[in-house]
RNA sequence: CGAGGUGUGGCUCAGUUUGGUAGAGCGCUGCGUUCGGGACGCAGAAGCCGCAAGUUCAAGUCUUGUCACCUCGACCA
């Protein structure tokens, strides 16, 4: 037979160009649309979806955890943001600000707000008075705004989705201990829904966000070996309660200042997700979070019964999954290629040969792997392939990060990989911001974490030699 | 924000050098034939050429400005 001619143009390979790889994938899909606003963008129906079950499935971890959802204003006033030195430097040069009300101007700026410290801060000052009113687990999905100079959909947008968890504890102990669960939570949601490895570890001081104490991160690394900073977790100490002059009545009946974390996670997952899993054929989602879980393509839909034993599967199927009937009046072939580039983890394929044979076929989306399935026991072999698919996708991600993770025991090392390779470098570190900055001057890497669980590469630190205290994960970053 | 590039039906682009009645493929609509990896035929609809000024008898084409997007840097979730 003739070749099969090329009806709709492909996507740029991952090969030749990842980036525009990217965005042709972002398109593609039907995620998005670019708006008539710079850098924001237009979540669609199918992009929203996706971030839809995410939030389903966070939240209810975070409900599992003891936290509560409130909702704050998306205004602060310019002088409430200023309370905190550090936090109003760090994000003052990225906030909008809205100077006009109607036609009258303000007496008081308000910034649309880019995260909001501030804001709960001035809330806890009001409605904690003694330690019987800690802890407060607070959470609000919203969005928030930062005036990105270069934006990029999902990675990089001037205005997001996301969520932002705000907590006030009695002690150290509980919100550093708060801090380290969050961090977990993510983990834990980023394998077991996104099977998206990633490594937990803490920034430093140079990296760590503006007004924290500390910061600890979740850090993925995408399939052309650039790192993504996946989820922050921070603690606060009691620097925020001090500028907010939040105090409580301790168990010793002394005044004290409570001790704060702030943690969240945003639409920037969903790229994570794009530039984890994708391939040449567009995307792949991982099970828990597509919105289709499982498309049923009838084979040769006019002739007799076929469109009625696929609606049957279908309507078997509607209970345990998210199952889409694709009976659109498109070839068979047509219909693969689009449901693959939407990234549906499994495929069902059913025509007149295997209604004969009580059967169908099952493709998998990240390996293309076709199993002839019994009709008799569908759910279960649904199931299971939806299983081996997020082990598959996770699998496969994990050999990746495995494969670009390199050693560097010396500054040579580390510059001649940095150049050569896209990933991960391990290196010992001093811990001075002077060698942190040198190595990102000369190589252009930063530091992404210090990783919990570290290994002895050498005593002694890449850049400067001397004795080190801490190996570092570096890496280039979205 | 610096350097480079691109803006022409929904999409990808040709046409700009040398100003002279807006093109192609795909997509879309209708009818028919097809259907196990992006099918085929016939008929049809659809663009004041990113936007704004200017030069000219005449501007997609020349000039100036402006906006958006892409790539690479500096900054960030």
């Amino acid at each position: 037979m003739a070749q099969q001619k090329k009806l709709v143009e492909e996507i740029t390979s991952m090969n030749e160009d990842f980036a525009k790889w990217y965005t042709d994938v972002v398109k593609k899909a039907e995620l998005i649309d670019y708006s008539s606003v710079r850098g924001c963008m237009i979540i669609r129906p199918y992009g929203y979806a996706i971030w839809e079950n995410i939030q389903k499935d966070l939240d209810a971890r975070f409900k599992q955890t003891g936290h509560e959802n409130v909702y704050m204003p998306m205004f602060i006033p310019e002088s409430l943001l200023q309370k905190e030195k550090d936090h109003v430097d760090g994000f003052a040069p990225e906030v909008a600000w809205v100077t006009h009300g109607g036609k009258e101007k303000l007496t008081e700026r308000l910034c649309v707000r880019p995260t909001s410290e501030t804001l709960f801060c001035d809330h806890y000052a009001n409605i904690i008075q003694s330690y019987r009113d800690l802890p407060k687990l607070y959470n609000q999905w919203c969005s928030v705004v930062r005036w990105e100079k270069t934006t990029r959909p999902f990675l990089r947008s001037v205005e997001f989705l996301w969520q932002e968890g705000h907590t006030m504890h009695e002690t150290k102990e509980q919100a550093e201990q708060e801090t380290l669960q969050m961090l977990d939570v993510y983990a834990d949601f980023c394998k077991e829904s996104l099977a998206m490895p990633v490594l937990k570890g803490q920034k430093t001081d140079k990296e760590k966000f503006a007004g924290a104490v500390s910061t600890y991160t979740i850090e993925a690394m995408m399939h052309d070996g650039v790192a993504l900073q996946s989820g922050t977790s921070h603690y606060f100490g009691d620097g925020f309660a001090k500028a907010f002059n939040i105090t409580f009545t301790g168990r010793d009946n002394k005044l004290a200042f409570p001790h704060q974390t702030s943690w969240g996670v945003s639409t920037r997952l969903i790229g994570g997700i794009i530039m984890t899993h994708g391939d040449d054929s567009g995307l792949v989602l991982p099970p828990a979070v597509a919105p289709v879980q499982v498309v049923i393509i009838p084979i040769a839909q006019h002739k007799e019964g076929v469109l009625e034993k696929a609606n049957g599967l279908f309507e078997r199927l509607r209970a345990q999954f998210r199952v889409k009937l694709d009976d659109r009046d498109n070839s068979p072939g047509w219909k693969f290629s689009e449901h693959e580039m939407k990234g549906v983890p499994l495929r069902i394929e059913l025509g007149p040969k295997d209604i004969e044979n009580n059967q169908c076929v099952v493709v998998r989306r990240d390996n293309r792997e076709k199993t002839i399935v019994s009709l008799d026991n569908l759910e279960s072999a649904v199931s299971e392939a939806l299983k081996a698919v997020h082990d598959g996708l996770y699998e496969r991600a994990l050999k990746n990060r495995e494969d670009r993770t390199y050693t560097a025991k010396d500054f040579d090392e580390f510059v001649k990989i940095s150049n050569e390779k896209n990933g991960f470098i391990k290196a010992m570190w001093c811990g001075e911001t002077e060698c942190e900055e040198k190595i990102k001057d000369v190589t252009g890497v930063k530091s992404r974490c210090i990783p919990f669980e570290e290994e002895q590469i050498s005593d002694k630190c890449v850049c400067c030699g001397k004795p080190a205290k801490s190996m570092v994960f570096w890496g280039k970053q979205y």
